[in-house]
RNA sequence: GCAUCGGUAGCCAAGAGGUUGAAGGCGGGAGCCUGCAAAGCUCUUAUUCGUGGGUUCGACUCCCACCCGAUGCUCCA
C-alpha cells in the first residue's frame, strides 16, 4: 500500500517515497515565542504531531524537527514594553508552549532547534549566498537577491510580474528598507542591529538574522541538504516557503523538500484566527475555561484536551476549520462515545474474564485495513476516524448491555480484540483515557446505603407514593447515581 | 487585480465518473421499556452533493463560465 501527499509544490496528491527507505526526515515550521499559542497553532502542532505518529506507526523511523523563532520584532516589541530582554520573553513563551502541547497531548519533536542557537549556521548559509552571487550586503543589511533565482514562485505558484502589478497600488509607500534593496521583491537575510537590540556580530557587522533564513539554516544542521516533508500552516507558504527555497536550493543545487505539506487555517466567524486581528482563543483558556467568541459573555466551560483532539481532527488538515461553539460540542459530545469505547476493556474485562482467555495474535485486522488504507490517501484522519466510531459504538453497545442485562451474548474474545483493536488505532491518533478519571471513588454513599434507598423506593412505588418515589430517585441521581427501572419491578443501578 | 483552496443533510464533516445504501460525528424524531421519567435498545433523519452550461452511454465526482467564502500577495501556524 502506498502513501499519499498532497505536495503543495506540485499542487497535487503524490505517492511518497521517502530518500532513504525507511526513513524520515521530517521539519515542521514553529512558532514566533512572543504570546501563548492559540488553537490556530494547536492545530498545526496537533495535525503534523499526528502525521509523524501515524508515519511511525507506518513502519517509518522519522526525524522530527520542530523550530522556534527566537529572535524577532515582536518578542523585541514585549521585552521593551515589559523592561525585560528578549531572552527572558522567549524563555516563558517557550515554557508555555511546552506545558499547554503536553495537556494537549502533542508529542514533543526530536529536536527544537532556535535561532539564537543556529547563528554560526546561518552566517554560513548567507556567506554563501554571498559568495555565489545570490545576496548582496548594503548599509549593514544582507538582501537576497531574488531575480536571480529563476525558479522563485514555484511553491506560491507566483510570477514577479504579476505580484508587482497586483502590488502596485498599495507598496507606495517606500519604507526605510526599501531604499536599501536593489529590487522591492529583495528580503532581508540579515540586518544590521539598532542601538540596544540584540545583536550578534558577523561579516556584515553587528546584527541578526532576518526571519526566513534560520529555517534554512536548521534544517542544513539538523537534517541534512534535502529533506523528505516540509510542513507549516497555508500562510506559510508565501513567503516564508518561497523564500527558504530560494535560499537553501541556491546555494546546494538541490530541492530543500521532496514533499511540501499544509495545514489550513483556523476560522472565526468565517476569518482567520491570528495574532493581529485579535480573535485568537489561547489553548490554555480553552482547557481552564476562560475563553469566549467576540462581543460575547466569557464561558466558563473547560474544554476536554480530546476534545479539542478531536475537533481538531475531524476536519481534513488541507480545509480551513470553523472555531463555533457548536463544533466544539459536538466534539465534546462525540469524545464521550469514544472514551467510553476505550474504557471498555477497563470497565468489563473482568467480567468478560479476559483474563483467562487464550489470547492468540491475531492474523488480519479488518479494522486496521481500512483504517490504513484511508489514512494512507492524504492524511485522512476523519476518514480513519469513522472507522473508531463504529468499533466505540459497538463497544459501548455492548457496555451498556452488560450494565442493563448484566451479561452479553456476544462473544468475549471477540469483544477482546474489537477493544484492543480500538485502543491501537486511537492511539495512532493520540487519543488516549486514563482510567482512573471513570473510577470515582466512593465517597458519598456506599452501596450499601444505595440498595438500602433503592429498597425504600420500591416500596413507595408499590405503595404508589410516587411523590416518596420520585424524592428518593432525585436523591440519588443528584449523587450521580442512574436508576434503571426494568420490568417486573426490577431496579439496577450505576454509578 | 493576481495566485491558491473550498462550497456535500438542521449543524460539523469524509468521499468520489458507473448499484454504490453519498462515510462518520453532533443534534432531532418515532417506537419499545417505565406509574411517569431517566438510562438503555430498535428504527429513522440528503432521489441529492453552490448555479448554469458542456464532455460522456453515464457526473456530485472531469471541462468551461458564473455566484459565494477563505487564505496569500505585509507579521502570522
Amino acid at each position: 500500500m502506498t502513501i499519499t501527499f498532497h505536495n503543495t509544490l506540485a499542487r497535487k496528491k503524490e505517492a511518497f517515497t521517502p530518500l532513504e527507505s525507511g526513513k524520515v526526515r521530517m521539519y515542521c515550521c514553529g512558532i514566533t515565542v512572543y504570546d501563548y499559542c492559540h488553537l490556530g497553532h494547536a492545530r498545526t502542532c496537533l495535525i503534523w504531531d499526528v502525521a509523524r505518529r501515524y508515519l511511525q506507526w507506518r513502519g517509518y523511523d522519522v526525524t522530527y524537527i520542530q523550530n522556534f523563532t527566537d529572535i524577532d520584532d515582536k518578542i523585541l516589541n514585549r521585552a521593551r514594553k515589559e523592561g525585560i530582554t528578549m531572552e527572558e520573553v522567549s524563555e516563558r513563551f517557550i515554557a508555555a508552549y511546552f506545558e499547554d502541547m503536553k495537556r494537549l497531548g502533542i508529542g514533543e519533536a526530536d529536536v527544537y532547534p532556535r535561532a539564537t542557537h543556529t547563528l554560526d549556521g546561518i552566517k554560513r548559509l548567507v556567506t554563501e549566498l554571498e559568495e555565489k552571487g545570490y545576496a548582496y550586503p548594503s548599509q549593514g543589511d544582507v538582501y537576497y537577491q531574488v531575480r536571480q533565482f529563476k525558479q522563485y514562485g514555484q511553491l506560491s505558484g507566483r510570477k514577479l510580474e504579476d505580484m508587482q502589478a497586483g502590488a502596485s497600488g498599495r507598496v507606495a509607500v517606500e519604507s526605510a528598507e526599501d531604499t536599501k534593496k536593489k529590487d522591492p521583491f529583495d528580503f532581508a537575510l540579515w540586518k544590521a542591529s539598532k542601538p540596544g537590540e540584540p545583536a550578534w556580530e558577523s561579516p556584515w557587522g553587528s546584527g541578526r538574522p532576518g526571519w526566513h533564513i534560520e529555517c534554512s539554516a536548521m534544517v542544513r544542521d539538523r537534517l541534512g541538504e534535502t529533506i523528505d516533508i516540509h510542513v507549516g500552516g497555508s500562510d506559510l507558504v508565501f513567503p516564508h516557503h518561497e523564500n527558504e527555497i530560494a535560499q537553501s536550493e541556491a546555494v546546494t543545487g538541490k530541492p530543500l523538500a521532496r514533499y511540501w505539506m499544509h495545514n489550513g487555517m483556523v476560522r472565526v466567524n468565517g476569518e482567520k484566527m491570528s495574532k493581529s486581528l485579535g480573535n485568537f482563543t489561547t489553548i490554555r483558556d480553552l482547557l481552564d475555561g476562560k475563553w469566549w467568541f467576540p462581543n460575547q459573555t466569557p464561558r466558563d466551560k473547560p474544554i476536554e484536551p480530546m476534545a479539542i483532539r478531536l475537533f481538531v481532527l475531524q476536519a481534513h488538515y488541507r480545509k480551513p476549520l470553523d472555531f463555533t461553539e457548536d463544533a466544539l460540542e459536538a466534539a465534546a459530545n462525540g469524545w464521550q462515545t469514544l472514551k467510553e469505547g476505550l474504557l471498555f476493556g477497563d470497565k468489563y474485562g473482568k467480567q468478560l474474564n479476559w483474563d483467562n482467555l487464550d489470547i492468540l495474535a491475531t492474523g488480519t485486522n479488518l479494522w486496521a485495513e481500512r483504517f490504513t488504507a484511508i489514512i494512507d490517501d492524504d492524511l485522512n484522519f476523519a476518514g480513519g476516524l469513522a472507522v473508531l466510531f463504529e468499533i466505540a459504538k459497538e463497544l459501548r453497545k455492548e457496555g451498556n448491555i452488560i450494565v442493563h442485562e448484566g451479561k452479553t451474548e456476544t462473544d468475549s474474545l471477540q469483544l477482546y480484540h474489537q477493544w484492543r483493536s480500538l485502543v491501537e488505532l486511537a492511539e495512532v491518533l493520540g487519543f488516549t483515557v486514563e482510567p482512573e478519571a471513570e473510577s470515582e471513588a466512593t465517597e458519598g454513599l456506599s452501596d450499601a446505603d444505595i440498595e438500602t434507598l433503592i429498597q425504600k423506593r420500591t416500596e413507595a412505588r408499590k405503595a404508589k407514593d410516587f411523590a416518596e418515589s420520585d424524592r428518593i430517585r432525585d436523591e440519588l441521581s443528584a449523587q450521580g447515581i442512574t436508576l434503571i427501572d426494568q420490568p417486573g419491578g426490577v431496579t439496577k443501578w450505576h454509578r
